[in-house]
RNA sequence: GCGGCCGUGGCGGAAUAGGCAGACGCGUACGUUUGAGGGGCGUAUGGGAGACCGUAUGGGUUCAAGUCCCAUCGGCCGCACCA
């Protein structure tokens, strides 16, 4: 009899062999092929190891396992993405440097990673609050500086008043803080941005090239939000002169139909002509009221269209010489398009609301059952006849709008544009634990780079780093620091004192862990030429429009400039779902339903955690957290290692369980992130062997290798014991044979009229005679008269009969 | 409003390309083992006494529908006054 299994000493032992020995750490081999798998390093909060992270590293832990089995080279590294609010806050709390905070936080993430038995390389950790590490993020920013994709600009940001942070729009979606929900408000700013609209149009060819799930490129595709229309100028007659008004539309064909202009109250024709304006208080008074409106009524949705018609100044149609009122309203927003729209009230929900309210003409422009007077027809493109509309009557909306377009080029009021929703990156914070961006501002020469031989710039050691209320960063407190002299004419000068939010350092982390150490390039082209592109990247949905577009574009970026070959960095990405509580709810300290993996670990052991997250159930799905279903797995392991106690000396007939289907199952099933599936399959192939009462070591070698990637600890003790102290990750992942996949007979439902009433067994490959034979020997068609035959070799014979 | 996803036992979930619905696990019941059990082992477990009925609801296509089509109801996620 196996002794008791106690799973303690058994993955202490373990651990201590894969860490002392460092059996995880690779370089690079060109006599092998390699394969870099990457997760998403975690923010070391003093919160430690979540479940969610279990599930989220589990995937690719399992892949990893697999593919050095499969004789790969594997690249499966870890880090810490460690500046941030959080341990900012925290080390204010308590009174400690956020370093000291930030060092304690990792030590706590490495320890529970190990005892979990990740077979991560720990030679190349990377931690982006090293000097070491964000000296390159300094020099990436500096490149991008260089080149123009780095500028500073004074806007309307978004701007937490709780966080004291500007955000960027993926950090505010739906207009409240992503950190503490607090409603974010509007504040001018200076603003450091980065062009990633430059980026846009490849950031969307791009996804073309990958292998990334069908939501996150759509996502993605919303998110970078291409349309194609036109910019069309109206003339505006006021103070005497005619203004140019250009308005964005994606609708020219429509133009027929426009009876009125909108534009922005922050429209720059309102601060222009404001004397000319007749009605000044009033719109006035509308602009403010639209700027409060904006900082605290951002979470209503639909409301009512408001707007004030623009007195003392009229547009004219381009096309239709019509002369039009112009209004200004919050509806059309300055930050997309040109800030002004033609409203086609007949056409458009939104502006047939604001034409009703203001009693504006409506003129059918495309042809349909519905009145327009009555409600607005959107019509879809291509759907509809246009009428009304001068030399489009007659033609379809697409090639009305491609005419349209040609037509307004050539007489000079308008041409193609392609805009996008997505904004470009506004990229400083004013808080302390972040990169410095590495500016000099000179009175003489404006904007100077820190030089490169300069990196890294440090951040000073504070006493107080307290944020403070009208956003100046705290590190303009330290005024030695702050005081230098400009780099080119050597006057005084004064550093910038932002920082960089917590999306740089995550931009390009991993590039680093090809070439971790080096100390002349932010990655080393030899270590690139060998690790390249990340083969497969597992994380999270929610940074598939943060993290995932960032990083896709510092790498585009880092390829235009000659530091990487490939312009995609992730060949694949996977997600996870989120592991929610017992009660079916988010995971939150509050709700009480937090389940701390070490805890499981403690109770079960680490291989019973790692197997219950990947069995949970679909692994791109959510599911709920089970005190009750991990006693299954704990169940199903214990089972295993007793199986050592089924080895039978003699001849045992295993035909009952065909291994090469099993192999290539759960081989597939891995591939494919369906590791409940899989484990299910390995279950049941472990019941087949306890129903027989007895097996091979060959065959539990099997098992043992297919369950390994799930649960290296027990597998590998188990290995060792019935292999003569054999290594099991020196050992190969089991093949398949093809041939022997379908089993020499197989039982084939037969159905009559589609309900089911027997099961003949037959050999493999019979023909449809051979098996009506058989069904016939059942006498299920006794007294009947068989009409037709539906037969799928190996599957199912459906029989219609009278 | 737009875009995407999803509704299967008491529960988590299976079902490759239209071909045996409910794999695997939990829970439950009964039996058994043990000095004892919140342990091990075994059997059963969608509903119905039954022919049969069953994948949110109603229609449709098909020899055959959880899977495809149309409509309705319900839920989740993302974007959101995007011109």
């Amino acid at each position: 009899m196996a002794v008791k299994y106690d799973f303690k000493s058994v993955e202490q032992k373990w651990q201590d062999y894969w860490y002392g020995e460092r059996v995880f750490e690779v370089k690079e081999d060109p006599s092998k092929p390699k394969f870099y798998g990457l997760i998403e390093f975690p923010y070391p909060s003093g919160a430690g190891l979540h479940v969610g992270h279990i599930r989220a590293f589990s995937s690719m832990e399992v892949i990893a396992r697999k593919k050095r089995l499969e004789g790969y080279n594997v690249l499966f590294p870890i880090g810490y993405d460690a500046f941030g609010l959080p341990t900012e806050n925290y080390a204010m709390q308590t009174k400690q440097h956020p370093r000291k905070v930030t060092d304690e936080n990792i030590a706590k993430f490495t320890a529970q990673l190990k005892k979990v038995g990740y077979s991560f390389d720990w030679s190349r950790v990377v931690d982006t609050t090293d000097p070491d590490y964000y000296k390159w993020t300094q020099w990436i920013f500096l490149q991008m500086f260089k080149r123009g994709l780095a500028y500073k600009a004074t806007t309307t940001v978004n701007f937490c008043p709780k966080c004291k942070v500007v955000l960027a729009n993926e950090e505010s979606q739906g207009g409240v803080c992503d950190r503490c929900g607090t409603e974010v408000v509007q504040k001018e700013k200076d603003v450091w941005f980065l062009k990633i609209r430059n980026y846009a149009e490849r950031l969307l060819t791009g996804l073309e090239k990958v292998n990334f799930p069908e939501r996150i490129k759509t996502e993605q595709q919303n998110w970078i939000g291409k349309s194609q229309g036109a910019d069309v100028t109206f003339k505006v007659k006021v103070a005497g002169t005619e203004y140019p008004l250009v308005v964005y539309t994606t609708r020219p064909d429509t133009i027929y139909g426009a009876t009125f202009l909108v534009v922005s109250p922050e429209h720059p024709l309102l601060k222009e002509y404001a004397s000319s304006i007749v009605n000044a208080e009033e719109v006035a008074a509308y602009q403010a009221q639209a700027k409060l409106k904006k900082e605290f009524d951002r979470v209503q949705v639909n409301k009512d269209k408001t707007g004030i018609k623009v007195e003392g100044m009229v547009a004219v149609n381009p096309i239709t010489g019509t002369e039009i009122p112009i209004f200004t309203a919050d509806y059309v927003m300055m930050d997309y398009g040109t800030g002004a729209i033609m409203a086609v009230p007949a056409h458009d929900k939104r502006d047939w609301d604001f034409a009703k309210k203001y009693d504006l003409p409506i003129i059918e422009v495309i042809k349909s059952d519905v009145d327009v007077q009555v409600e607005p027809y959107c019509a879809k493109e291509g759907a509809g006849i246009m009428v009304n509309s001068g030399f489009l009557n007659g033609l379809t909306v697409k090639p009305a709008i491609a005419k349209m377009i040609e037509y307004m080029e050539k007489a000079g009021i308008g041409k193609a544009k392609t805009d996008y929703k997505m904004k470009d990156w506004a990229f400083n914070r004013q808080r302390y634990w972040g990169e410095p961006i590495p500016i000099i501002n000179c009175p003489h020469c404006g904007q100077v780079a820190v030089p490169e031989s300069e990196l890294p710039l440090r951040l000073p050691d504070l006493e107080d780093f307290t944020p403070t209320d009208d956003g100046t960063s705290p590190l303009s407190k330290c005024t030695d620091w702050v005081n230098t002299t400009c780099p080119i004419c050597g006057a005084k000068a004064t550093r910038e004192t932002d920082t960089m939010p917590q999306w740089a350092g995550s931009s390009w982390y991993f590039l680093r862990y090809e070439s971790p150490r080096d100390g002349e390039h932010a990655v080393n082209p030899d270590a690139y030429a060998y690790w390249g592109q990340v083969d497969w990247y597992n994380g999270g949905m929610e940074h598939v429009t943060r993290h995932l577009i960032y990083s896709r574009f510092w790498n585009q970026f880092l390829y235009d400039i000659g530091a990487v070959s490939h312009e995609e960095p992730y060949l694949r990405r996977s997600a996870q779902g989120l592991i929610l509580g017992a009660d079916g709810e988010k995971m939150s300290k509050s709700r009480g339903n937090v389940v701390n993996p070490d805890d499981v670990v403690k109770q079960y052991g680490a291989d019973v955690l790692r197997m219950f997250i990947l069995f949970i159930g679909d692994y791109e799905k959510p599911a709920p957290w089970s005190a009750e279903g991990i006693k299954g797995c704990n169940r199903f392991l214990a089972r295993y290692w007793n199986a050592q106690d089924l080895i039978a000396s003699g001849k045992v007939d295993t035909s009952d369980l065909n291994l090469d289907a099993l192999v290539k199952k759960v081989s597939d099933d891995y591939e494919a992130c369906k590791f409940n599936t899989a484990i299910a399959a390995i279950m049941t192939a472990l019941n087949t062997i306890y129903a027989r009462g007895k097996t091979t070591r060959e065959e539990l070698n099997t098992v043992s290798l297919l369950l390994y990637p799930v649960a290296p600890h027990v597998t590998s003790e188990l290995y060792s014991i019935i292999n003569n102290g054999a290594y099991v990750d020196k050992a190969k992942f089991p093949s398949y044979d093809e041939s022997k996949l379908v089993a020499e007979t197989v039982e084939i439902p037969v159905q009559v009229m589609g309900k089911l009433k027997e099961r003949v067994t037959v050999p493999a490959g019979s023909d449809e005679a051979a098996v009506m034979e058989a069904v016939k020997a059942t006498g299920v068609l006794d007294g009947k008269t068989v009409i037709k035959v539906i037969y799928v070799p190996d599957k199912i014979i459906n029989i219609v009969a009278k």
